[in-house]
DNA sequence: TCTCGAT
């Protein structure tokens, strides 16, 4: 009920008519006094009469499966403007149970629950199951650029593993190294810097964690006392709080029972805590720019004796989002010179302007690892484009999940206002559905993402903060309901399907009135993993590029690398969806 | 446009 009385006119408005309260409607804006209110100020009653036909599904009474963001659109509102309202925090569609009201949560203050503490063995153990064929990384041809670069290895002992860290990575269902670790792991012991050009699924985070914590560990490295600094070993920075809580929960496996202590920290949860976490002892301190930054100026945590420094989804963290946030952090107070720190960069895609940016923050002898999936891997995911207008995307996106059942679907929107409303859309037509974008509180994030993988709700509508990195299991398909603005974001969404051994279908709306830019791009990466190109594709590429002559998004990711002299000289492998070969060169085209 | 600190 106090809940209730938190919630604005609009607000309630936007609710019946979601509700489908009979003389409400929500594109208005400014008519309070056509509006019949169903839902009256002093009654909270009326929220569970109505809460049924808001395709609720599964779940306990009273919970909305259905989530969309906290931080709505008012549309054009009385106040006469558009753009997102920041004042209203709480999660108000979360309806409250019956009973008591516990476990329902109101205001903008929300005290983030963290997980069970991590010395519960079965709980830091507890993974998913790995699709992982093995022998299917046989086939995959590797690429090693460089001067000196250490042999690799074939097993896990020949990585010199002591017998805690052995143990753990036998525990976490390792058996044989794949790729990324057999070339990555004596390149990083060696102590080199390393740019690593492999797909998330690749096994590429314990390419990095495995010889730094080994490395740790041989020195004697263990966390100190609770004290007022912390001086971390290790920072590794990823361009998500999702993804980099996904790389500290693999780096508390490796180090479970070890003296080493690997502490993560992102935005959208107490500061406090967050601090008091780092406090406790860090070595291996893994977050987000911004929290990062945060703690760092705080003076929490100090970096004279930072040894690595690793970047994952590079490309994402040197773009023109984060890069200030990085150059910020590399000339941090304390902070060592490349010289003096080893630097690690990993990403599925490279592309060349940010290859040069890189050796900004790496030695010059840098090593440069290209993991290309041969043929089988990758080929693993049908790549279908279909032609659509705007106003049809809606209609097509319902009947494609009518076919795709209760099997794991990703949505990728452009904009965080459409995941919503595409969320919105979908749980009326009673498609159990969830949302992930930046706008949501964390809590909702990480629910959103559970209930993603448990099957709860097997359809995620997302921006592209779920493109890259994230691991889930079983996701059959993708949708490209929103075509992205670059390929290299394409093969990012599509990478997030037909994982390790598993067949993913991904699904793309092209619509030509938008999307052109990116049609020759396409075009190249349907081709080059040996996908059918719709005829009207070919033809919009072609005259797309008659007509401008100049492709802005003709920006293409590379897995070459730029220091072999900027042209392609050797032929990548087989051609594979995250590859060159589709991409490699403008030449055919002019 | 998206991601990323709270205030």
């Amino acid at each position: 009920m106090e809940l209730w009385s938190e919630i604005s006119k609009d607000q309630k408005k936007f609710l019946n008519f979601l509700l489908g309260n009979s003389g409400s409607s929500w594109n208005s804006g400014g008519q309070q006094s056509s509006f019949k209110s169903s839902i009256n100020d002093n009654e909270g009653s009326s929220w569970k009469s109505g809460s049924g036909d808001f395709g609720l599904r599964g779940g306990k009474r009273g919970e909305l499966l259905c989530a969309v963001s906290s931080k709505w659109s008012g549309g054009r509102g009385s106040r006469g403007r558009g753009g997102y309202r920041t004042s209203f925090n709480s999660g108000f569609f979360f309806f409250p149970q019956e009973g008591n009201g516990d476990g329902v949560t109101a205001g903008p203050k929300v005290v983030y629950v963290p997980p069970p503490p991590p010395e519960e063995e079965s709980s830091v153990f507890a993974h998913y199951e790995t699709g992982i064929n093995f022998d299917k990384y046989d086939d995959i041809l590797v690429d090693v650029s460089g001067s000196n670069s250490p042999k690799a290895i074939m097993t896990f002992e020949e990585a010199g593993l002591c017998e805690s860290l052995s143990r753990n990575v036998t525990k976490s269902g390792y058996v044989k190294p794949t790729p990324v670790q057999k070339h990555g792991i004596p390149i990083i012991s060696a102590g080199r810097d390393l740019m690593a050009c492999a797909q998330t699924g690749s096994g590429k985070t314990a390419a990095f964690l495995l010889p730094i914590l080994q490395q740790l560990m041989s020195d004697g490295v263990a966390a100190s006392k609770f004290s007022e600094v912390q001086e971390p070993e290790a920072i590794i920075v990823a361009p998500t709080r999702e993804l980099i809580n996904q790389i500290y929960l693999e780096a508390r496996k490796f180090a479970y029972g070890t003296c080493v202590r690997p502490v993560v920290v992102y935005g959208g949860i107490n500061t406090g805590y967050t601090i008091r976490e780092v406090l406790k002892g860090c070595n291996v301190l893994c977050g987000t720019p911004g929290r990062l930054l945060d703690i760092i100026g705080r003076g929490k945590v100090g970096l004279s004796k930072l040894r690595y420094l690793v970047l994952d989804e590079a490309d994402r963290m040197l773009d023109m989002g984060f890069e200030p946030d990085m150059r910020k952090l590399v000339s941090s107070p304390g902070m060592p010179a490349k010289e003096e720190r080893q630097t690690l960069m990993f990403s599925a895609t490279y592309p060349e302007d940010i290859q040069r940016l890189a050796a900004d923050f790496l030695k010059t002898d840098y090593l440069f690892l290209a993991v290309g999936v041969v043929g089988g891997a990758c080929s693993d995911v049908e790549q279908h484009i279909i032609q659509v207008d705007q106003y049809s995307k809606r209609e097509q996106l319902l009947e494609l999940l009518k076919t795709t059942g209760t099997e794991r679907t990703m949505v990728f929107v452009e904009t965080k206002r459409s995941a919503d409303f595409i969320a919105t859309f979908l749980c009326q037509e009673k498609v159990p559905t969830t949302s992930i974008h930046g706008d949501r509180e964390q809590r909702e994030r990480e629910k959103a993402l559970g209930d993603f993988r448990s099957g709860q709700c097997p359809v995620l509508v997302a921006t592209s903060v779920a493109a890259r990195g994230l691991d889930i299991e079983h996701v059959q398909h993708v949708v490209n309901f929103d075509m992205p603005s670059s390929i290299d974001e394409y093969v990012h969404r599509i990478g997030r399907t037909g994982r390790c051994g598993n067949t993913g279908r991904a699904v793309s709306f092209f619509n030509p009135e938008s999307d052109t830019p990116l049609a020759r791009s396409l075009v190249k990466v349907l081709a080059g993993a040996q996908q059918e190109v719709p005829s009207w594709l070919e033809e919009i590429a072609f005259s797309a590029h008659g007509t401008t002559g100049f492709n802005p998004y003709g920006k293409v990711f590379a897995s070459t690398d730029t220091r072999k002299g900027g042209s392609f000289q050797k032929e990548p492998p087989q051609p594979a969806v995250q590859n060159t070969s589709a991409a490699a060169d403008d030449e055919e085209w002019e």
